[in-house]
DNA sequence: AAATACCAATTGTCCAGACAAAAATTAACT
DNA sequence: AGTTAATTTTTGTCTGGACAATTGGTATTT
């Protein structure tokens, strides 16, 4: 096994593999032994030290290739212990044009699902949220952020803000907003989201697992209510390798 | 100007700002002066050199520092000529569950728009294209991509599939793909449309003019006929920092 | 005036080595 | 057996330097 991944990083085979820099040429051939099975999903590779040693290159060099394949999720570093195959993570579907709750959608796809709260509290609204809730001065909003977790991986991070006069107390939320919302009678008919893709933060990759810069589903949220007055606003951010969002359409009046 | 970033730049401001690694203090050195206006968009950045003079460290850290900033799409690198701060790119919306053409879409929002076509031909289906279009072995299907493009700006890729039957020869597809199956008397009338993020690979990046690695939309659509036979399977790749979809949902049976 | 050749500035790649920090392993001790 | 301490292994950070590749401007030539 590593007699054959020794035998792909030699120096000939590194410099007969195509054009370019020789962080290039040793990031494809990493790449490839992944793909091929040389490296098997979880397997350590040698280290850093060694690959060096091995393809008769610096170790900045090796690092290079290897940071290059660690951006991408193919592989995953662990200080002090080693550098590994990253296990592929199947995705999810949501279905759009329905409001389901997040708990809702894990259970009808047979995952386990469960969240983390991060932080409740009662505070100024910001400028956005005065503007979104249709707030005055005098009106507290209560935040609520938590860590979405399904199959014991962190899958999203959602902040919620709710206008005081909805919600006034939000540590009273146990698990689901909806349903303290309902609880206190108030029902959203309509949301509107927003979706976007965006490289994640430090902060964010950190709660989630991810490297930074990886790709992630950012989805604004606003809920009405039937009157049209705006109930909540909720910003998440999905694990981009793990979510996908499905929306059926139809032809509209142009 | 170059003044004022000296002094932020100095070794003794670097060792106050905050902990951590210097790389990782340097970045945020940077961040920081693009945030506050001292570094405005579209200025050059001191040398890598001058720069690791400045704040006293060695160039590969300061280059380590610039790399992080270029991923996250802050700053741009012209080799030979500088490292520069990003424009930022202003975000146009979609409207979900509402199928329109990308052309209809820019036009609505008085936007310019064209395309480049980067391939057009007849192919022997790929097991994806059989499976989605329902095709047998003896049918070709036809590929068409394109780059689109917005104010002059490159802003999604797009590989469409038809299935031979319905589009013979796709070299007759002059600027709309649905403009030409409407001529030929096909009329889809439903799509799915599958979205999720992922981070470009070295290809779409460079068609697109973004960092590698930086988030993208990717879309996939499937539009139907009322029969419910497939008709065209398209994915697109969209420009993360430059595109938004927007949907509107219902409460839906649970 | 235009094309060409040259040169300087700047980023890109690469090296060999050093020490720090975290994790895993081993040894020592209770 | 179990716990603690020391050691080793491995990744993380950083230095100083070298040469290549690209760009942009300058001088030269036509």
């Amino acid at each position: 096994m590593t007699d054959d991944l020794a035998s792909i990083l030699s120096p000939e085979r590194l410099q007969a593999g195509g054009t370019g820099p020789l962080y290039v040429k040793l990031r494809r051939t990493l790449e490839e032994a992944v793909r091929t099975g040389t490296l098997a999903h979880g397997d350590a590779l040698p280290p850093e030290r060694d690959i060096a040693e091995f393809a008769a290159v610096s170790r900045v060099t090796v690092r290079k290739a290897i940071d290059e394949l660690v951006a991408d999720g193919l592989l995953v570093r662990r200080h002090g212990s080693g550098t590994f195959v990253a296990k592929p993570v199947s995705k999810v579907e949501q279905r759009l044009s329905q409001l389901t709750s997040f708990t809702e959608d894990m259970a009808r796809r047979g995952m386990s699902s469960r969240s983390e709260w991060l932080h409740k509290g009662i505070h100024t609204p910001s400028p956005d949220e005065m503007m979104i809730l249709g707030l005055g001065t005098d009106i507290k909003v209560s935040r609520l952020s938590r860590l979405r977790i399904a199959d014991d991986q962190p899958l999203a991070i959602e902040h919620a803000s709710v206008s005081g006069e909805f919600l006034p107390d939000p540590s009273a939320v146990a698990n689901s907003l909806y349903a303290e919302l309902e609880r206190l009678g108030v029902r959203p008919v309509r949301a509107v989201q927003r979706i976007s893709a965006t490289n994640m933060k430090e902060a964010d990759a950190q709660l989630l697992g991810v490297p930074v810069g990886q790709a992630g589903l950012s989805i604004e949220r606003i809920s009405y209510l039937g009157s049209g007055r705006a109930v909540e606003f909720t910003r998440s951010l999905y694990r981009g390798d793990a979510y996908d969002f499905v929306a059926e359409l139809t032809i509209g009046a142009t």
